[in-house]
DNA sequence: TGAAAATTAGGATGCGCGTCCAAAAATAGC
DNA sequence: GCTATTTTTGGACGCGCATCCTAATTTTCA
């Protein structure tokens, strides 16, 4: 059945998924979408029938592709520390399009909040998963109760310097401040462990 | 001569500044500004010929708000701490904005660059004298070339905290924020004192 | 007060968009 | 191989937008 019509859907939610970070959702067409994937219009209307179920479909594939990084990350790392630096140096590795385009989260959950887009709940999720994920980092740290606060601390830092990295156009400063995380990561964790 | 038409420019002004701030700059139409202010979109036109236009004078009059506030403030406290501190507790005064809108600078940064959009470089200005006039309170107090990068700091963590208070619509996480800013100065303070 | 200038009104235009559709082409299953 | 189903195509539709224009109204000031 449906196999190859499956293959062209994936192809054509990583195309959105791309030019919703670059240029942003409202900024997007149908026609872009469809251009970056090679098919007609109608073709993709064939696929996702209103502009809201494809942006839903790219915001389920971002999610769960930020829960496979976390659950590896989960299985690979027993120290809640380190797991918390490789969240922490994920900004590293993706500096340039940092630079580029700021945080695809972050900036998309921003223009959504704008339009006041029903979807920006299911955006929401792509944050909440972290928050999540990192509070149980910090709680196995021995922080406690605190656990949430500092997950949304390093959101909010990471967010941070990502839009003014963007803005600034300056990578530097985005390394820099990751430098300055981990330092405050290792303070947090050396007060906790005493 | 142009008196009345001056006034009226104003009040566009006004009215677009804060529409850009609530609904973004590119989801907002002529009409809409024109409707709120009570206005033909004829008239409209008649004191701004295109949307760039507008949205130039809009980031000109934010701008010059801006300097007006720091200025006032350099004026005002003796202190270069306390001016920072003011700074830091502006966000507590928006609190209920930035909530519902996130920064009304970030947000408009953030949609620009996505439009890669010629007006970036003018909206950038608005961070750029906030940087400004930062360095130099850290320089004041003493902290030499590490001044800029403590300003950009200080600017990239209200902007993480703004956008992750407007997300998850928590201004409580706010006030955390800012406390742990604010304690975070005086450690930077009395650090260089000595 | 009256002519020139400034201001206001609202309709016209053209374009790009999301959406929809009918028909052609490709594929699958008997 | 032939029919039923899936997939693909490209054009049509209607709407909202930025922009433009002309004519009416108000203001200015000699």
């Amino acid at each position: 059945m449906g196999n190859k019509g499956e293959a062209l859907r994936q192809r054509i939610v990583a195309a959105a998924d791309q030019l919703f970070y670059q240029q942003g959702y409202e900024n997007t067409s149908f026609s872009d979408i469809a251009d970056t994937v090679g098919i007609s219009r109608g073709n993709f209307y064939y696929h996702f029938k209103t502009k809201d179920e494809i942006l839903s479909a790219v915001i389920e594939s971002r999610v769960s592709d930020i829960e496979d990084m976390l659950n590896q990350w989960s299985e690979k790392y027993p120290d809640p520390r380190q797991r918390i630096q490789h969240f922490i140096e994920l900004q590293i590795r993706h500096q340039d399009n940092i630079k580029e385009h700021g945080c695809p989260i972050g900036s998309l959950c921003n223009e959504l909040a704008k339009v006041s887009h029903a979807l920006l709940e299911d955006a929401n999720e792509m944050l909440t998963v972290m928050r999540e994920w990192l509070t149980a980092q910090f709680k196995e740290l021995g922080l406690g109760r605190d656990s949430r606060q500092m997950a949304m601390h390093l959101l909010a830092r990471a967010q941070g310097s990502a839009l003014i990295t963007n803005t600034f156009d300056d990578p530097a400063f985005l390394r820099q401040e990751v430098k300055r995380l981990k330092q405050w990561l290792d303070d947090v964790a050396a007060k906790h462990i005493n």
